[in-house]
Parts: structure tokens; sequence; C-alpha cells
DNA sequence: CTTGATGCAAATGGTTTGCATGTTT
DNA sequence: AAACATGCAAACCATTTGCATCAAG
């Protein structure tokens, strides 16, 4: 996993956030303080799922006149042009995150933990729908439900 | 549509309301004109799935004075006493049918379409994710995002 | 100086809730 | 009567949008 876009270290100037705000400009989009400051807290986020909401309050930390609705504009722009997945499931708010490898998620329906799984392991099911129903299962977007280890003891 | 509104076929007296209403009155509720509409329509319905407002405006044709309220309400006790599943998925509204034979759903993010998938499919990936990661998949409620068969092709 | 980004407030849309009233048991 | 259901309006909550302003290219 590239180190410097995921890295939980590695992290000696900046992680990517560079590349990130490039690759936006690149698509027309321009590099702004309030960008700079998300794409820094998602990094910093590592692979922990985030709410606009929860990423809004950490960019706020140092940022205060971020809006929320920015950060649900900036990640719009992220997630189009393909660097950030929104992962949203009934009802609650949606959470987001870098996309790094392909992989699904199972969330707890009862405490809300979000576990990534390989897409490995459901390209069987995946083809297995797309044979029978012409049906492409969004690859990367993937969201299961259950209960978790934990949860499902109770 | 449901020209039916009881059925095609098959409803020598009146499909399953009673039993349902029954079913309803035995954990404490109370038999109505509204709610039998609501079952009623939804039986009617046969297996398609339909949202809450879908329902409402069906049940409103013959019964205009049922506010989509008691809709939710009466969808929410149905579905707390196992007799009707609520599909939800990201944003979008969800959809309500009888619990008949496990199935999951493909939701197809550009149509909206929705396709029943039989448990069977799904189960393997089932076990398998409960192998590696002790989650149990939510069983007849499983709904995945992709793009079906006609929407794939554009 | 043009186009895109932002703050803010207000709108959205699906769903839920408080309340006073009407019904079922 | 007591408990529940209903209509209605208003509340909710995550997200989106209109608009005037601001800043990046």
């Amino acid at each position: 996993m590239s180190e410097a876009a995921a890295g939980g270290r590695a992290d000696h100037h900046t992680p990517g956030a560079d590349e990130i705000l490039d690759k936006l400009r690149d698509h027309g989009g321009r590099r702004t303080t309030g960008r700079r400051a998300i794409v820094e807290a998602l990094i910093g986020a590592g692979r922990e799922h985030l709410s606009a909401e929860e990423l809004a309050a950490a960019v706020q930390a140092e940022h205060p006149h971020v809006h929320l609705s920015t950060v649900y504009r900036t990640l719009d722009a992220l997630e189009s042009i393909g660097v950030v997945d929104r992962v949203a499931f009934g009802g609650a708010s949606a959470v987001y995150h870098f996309v790094e490898r392909a992989h699904h998620h199972l969330v707890c329906t009862d405490c809300g933990a979000v576990t990534e799984v390989p897409d490995d392991l459901v390209s069987s099911l995946a083809s297995e729908l797309d044979a029978r129903y012409g049906f492409t299962l969004d690859h990367p977007h993937l969201v299961m439900t259950g209960r978790c280890r934990d949860c499902a003891s109770h």
C-alpha cells in the first residue's frame, strides 16, 4: 500500500496532500487552504472512516472558519476524481476514506463498527451475480450490514 | 397498477390481512381500518417493493384520510413483529415488502431497480465472513449496490 | 479579471415526533 | 374508561443549494 498516501508513518513532510491537491487542480479545481486542511485531516485519520461532520470538527480545530458545507463540497470533488470513497448505509451519515486497495465494508448494525473486507473475498459472489442477473456489484463501494463479532455474542 | 389491492388470484377471502392484523393485535396492537388498508395494499403489491410514499398513495386511493405518518408507523409496527422487511440503502427512500423466503437485494445505483437474490447465493460469502471476521451478515436484510443489466450496458 | 471556492442561511427530502383527538378493546 | 392509533404540523438530520463575496489562476 502506498505508504505515502496511506501511511501511518512515512510522513516526513506531509503525506500526499500535495499530490491530491495537484490532482484536484488537474481537474480544473483550485488549491485552497481549506482544501489542504481537509485533505490533511483525512490523511491524518489514517484508515479510519470519518463522517463529514467528524472531518469538519477535525479541520475546524485548526481552521475554525472552514464550513461544513465546504467539507461536503470538497469530499464531493475528491470523490468525483476517484480519490475518496463515500460509504453510505441506510439512514446514518456516510463515512469517507481514501481509496487505496479495493475493499468492501461490513457495517455492524448494533455498534456501527466498520470492518474492511478485501475485494477478492467478494469476487466470486460478484461474478455469480453478474452471470445470473447481469448485475455488476459496486466494486469499491459495497456495504454489507450485519453484526460484528462483539455484538453477535450478546 | 395493483388492480389487485387484494391480488389477482388466490384471494378467496382476503389474502393474509386478517392473519397479519391478528398478529399485530397479539402484540398489543389494534385493528383499525387504516391498518387493514395498509396491509391490503402491501399484499396487493405482490412482490414489488414499495416505498412508504407509494404505499400511502395506494392506500389513499381508497382511504384518502390515511396519513403518510400512519403508514410509517404501521410499517414500523409490522417490521418490529417481523412481518415486513425494510430495505434501506444510502440516501434514497426505503422500500418495504413482506418477509417471505430469505432473500437479499441488489439495488441499481442508476435506475433504482431492486432485484431479489435468493439467500443461498450469498451463503458461502456469509460463512466466509463469519469465519474470517466473526461477522454475521444480516440475513434477510442485505442490500448490495451496483448497476443492473440495463444500466450497465450504457 | 475570470472562474472556481467559500461562508452563510435557507431549502431539501425522507422519516420521526408531540399533541390533541378519535377509536378499539 | 384506558390504551392505543391517527391527523396534522412541526421537528429532525444529513446533505445540498442559492447567492453574494472572496481568492486562485
